[in-house]
DNA sequence: CGACGAGTTGACGAAACTCAAGAGTCGTGG
DNA sequence: CCACGACTCTTGAGTTTCGTCAACTCGTCG
């Protein structure tokens, strides 16, 4: 595997506070594996024998509501990891997985995972910190989509996406925009007007292009400090 | 530790799937501590060494927002544990929590689990599954709050609080009614006046008291089914 | 070129929040 | 023992936000 490819699989939860050699045992001779957009990984109830680190793209895990509509419950882009707990308990999957973009995934074989784990019990606590991590993005989540009104979401997805810098940046939208809706919880048309809003702030949008003049002030409108 | 408790705390995730001999030295001595009502566990960004079961009563779990209000995370009650990643890990409590009635809670302390899973790796599995239980109720909580409207909601809160029976049923609100409206999302002004809407469909509440004359019939409105 | 999908915009209606007032409970202290 | 205040809950009125339906633009790809 590709010395680029294991640096991002290394940014992972899991492999981040563990030996090198460690880790490199781990992925074995594993390779991505490459996904088209739209192409199915596993459907929620499957009980799946492996866990799934993106190493490109985005995977989005998604449920399916009695009524026909999906909701999306998270978009995992390189690095992240998903499906640990459904593979390394043998439970079916709580969400589907489908490619939002083109993608590449490393897959990791859960029964090897779980000897290695009776074998080194430190292997529990990168386990336990993956898991726990997701627990905490998902609560921060909740947690917005309960107290922060549509725009303000928006802000605050701009601003992680710009990242810890300051005044003024470009960043581009890392899949449809559609998608990212549903994952603020929110449909297009009002995230196409959320946006629009925010052209008073200085956000200037062109296709998947993003422009910000000042990032610290979507921050403080995203925290409802504003 | 009296026999009623331990088998509250039996019925948690940490302690179902290990053996009985196994679960009583993990509880070793110790025994459920009182709380009343408005009292605070501890705070969000704390650093706790014990992870903690609640035996009686129920604490709620809240993240404060920059402008002052909280928004509710989570309502545990007899059996649920939380606090797990944060005090294995001994890494900051991601919530606060306060116990919402009095309360009776069971405080395992977090260096002794860990050196017991270090010594016994299968305990990591009981551990994993805690942990995915958690994020698998965020996770539904995050579906339903994208997906359904409030009053679909409450019917599905009362539906949980009925269990899977069929036909009438009086049910009795757990805590005060702003905390669940706390819980589903939703303001109690809406969540009272979600309420009144209900009443069309069989449902009469006194007090904290509730009855319900169908309960299949909100179970479908839960789902999105109508 | 034409079909399709993604995105935007407008108009409208429904849902939910805010503010405000009032009823009922409970605990406290005179 | 009663009066008061604090608190929870409900209800009303008004406003905002958001979703729905529909039309239209603009790329992309056969």
């Amino acid at each position: 595997m590709d010395e680029a490819d294991f640096a991002i699989v290394r940014r992972n939860m899991l492999f981040r506070n563990i030996d090198e050699a460690l880790a490199r045992e781990m992925v074995g001779d594993r390779t991505p594996r490459p996904l088209r957009k739209g192409q199915v990984l596993f459907l929620q109830g499957d009980l799946i024998d492996s866990l799934h680190i993106v190493v490109a793209g985005w995977i989005k895990l998604y449920r399916a509501t009695e009524d026909g509509t999906d909701t999306v419950v998270a978009v995992n882009g390189p690095g992240q990891s998903f499906g640990e707990a459904a593979a390394l308990l043998g439970i079916p999957a709580h969400a589907g997985a489908e490619a939002a973009a083109d993608s590449r995934i490393l897959t990791l074989d859960a029964e090897r995972l779980r000897s290695r784990l009776t074998a080194d019990p430190d292997l529990a606590f990168p386990i336990l910190a993956s898991a726990s991590m997701h627990l905490r993005v998902m609560v921060e989540e909740l947690e917005q989509l309960k107290s922060l009104p549509a725009t303000r979401r928006i802000a605050g997805f701009l601003a992680d996406l710009a990242g810890p810098v300051k005044g003024a940046i470009e960043v581009v939208f890392p899949y449809e925009k559609t998608l990212i809706a549903g994952r603020l919880g929110m449909t297009p048309e009002s995230f196409s007007r959320g946006l629009a809003k925010l052209r008073d702030l200085g956000v200037g949008v062109d296709r998947e292009r993003v422009s910000i003049s000042r990032v610290e002030t979507l921050r403080r409108m995203a925290r409802g400090e504003e």
